[in-house]
DNA sequence: TTGATTGCAAATGCTTTGCAGCCGC
DNA sequence: GCGGCTGCAAAGCATTTGCAATCAA
């Protein structure tokens, strides 16, 4: 979604189409996501954005369906990103810290699944895998620990 | 896994015995999982146990195989689990609270999935599922809000 | 005995919030 | 102009950590 886009949205959910909220939109857009509330706000110090504001821009985003929190690490900061229209996962090297999306017919096997066989209706389906890149393990390969 | 095997385990692996650990680790046990370090310490503050060493505990004990984090809500704390010998999922009722497991080959599915098509060795993988239970569909039937 | 482990309390890091002034509509 | 938003600073939580005392081996 382009900037018009957002402040169209906005605006027809009754909330203002400031500053802050155009400009950590754009930098999501434009980091193509990952991006940590703190990452969003240095960037955006010089737009006169600040921390408190960031955080509650994101949380807006998200009741709007626009934008998406993911935990990528067990004591670590949200990290977010644009919403995509279709479903995706994470995957998340230890080593290199490298994120990559994946999209595939899984999340919807998922749902379909949960909904005929327990009558759950799964509005959110999050799926992160943890482990070691073929880059590293290449890595690991040539030069080994012992 | 017994208290005998927990504390068998922990002194291979150069640990010791103590009370905070085997008593969590049977806190984990009894209440079938699912608990906040919080709640593990309320329900351990007769035996003398605190929350940091609850903490602690569960660091270790998640080291050794033996629990699991899991976040199941955004700004929520982690639950804790002991870790289940086979792959799960968690389907979590955003409206009355209710978590339960889900065991199937989807998780062994992701795995291969990565390892063949992207070189990916995952070592974890974390599916977690929000929605609405069956149980809460019927009820919002029943009464309409409206 | 002896060093790993604990309890206590203070510190940390992410996130939220109260309030007075500002700005989009 | 009005009321929603923001910046600022302080508070709130979950979690971690320093240190002296304690306890398993």
């Amino acid at each position: 979604m382009d900037a018009d886009g957002l402040a169209a949205q906005l605006r027809a959910n009754g909330y203002r189409a400031t500053i802050p909220r155009m400009q950590v939109h754009a930098a999501l857009r434009h980091a193509g996501g990952h991006l940590t509330a703190e990452q969003l706000a240095d960037g955006l110090a010089d737009e006169g954005v600040t921390l408190s504001s960031v955080y509650r821009t994101l949380a807006l985003l998200e009741e709007l369906g626009v934008a998406r929190a993911t935990r990528l690490g067990e004591g670590d900061a949200s990290r977010w990103e644009l919403a995509h229209p279709d479903e995706h996962f994470h995957v998340v090297c230890d080593e290199c810290g490298r994120v990559t999306h994946h999209r595939g017919g899984l999340v919807a096997l998922v749902t379909a699944h949960l909904a005929e066989d327990h009558g759950f209706a799964a509005d959110e389906v999050d799926l992160l895998v943890r482990g070691r890149c073929a880059a590293c393990r290449d890595t690991d390969a040539a030069v080994p620990l012992s």
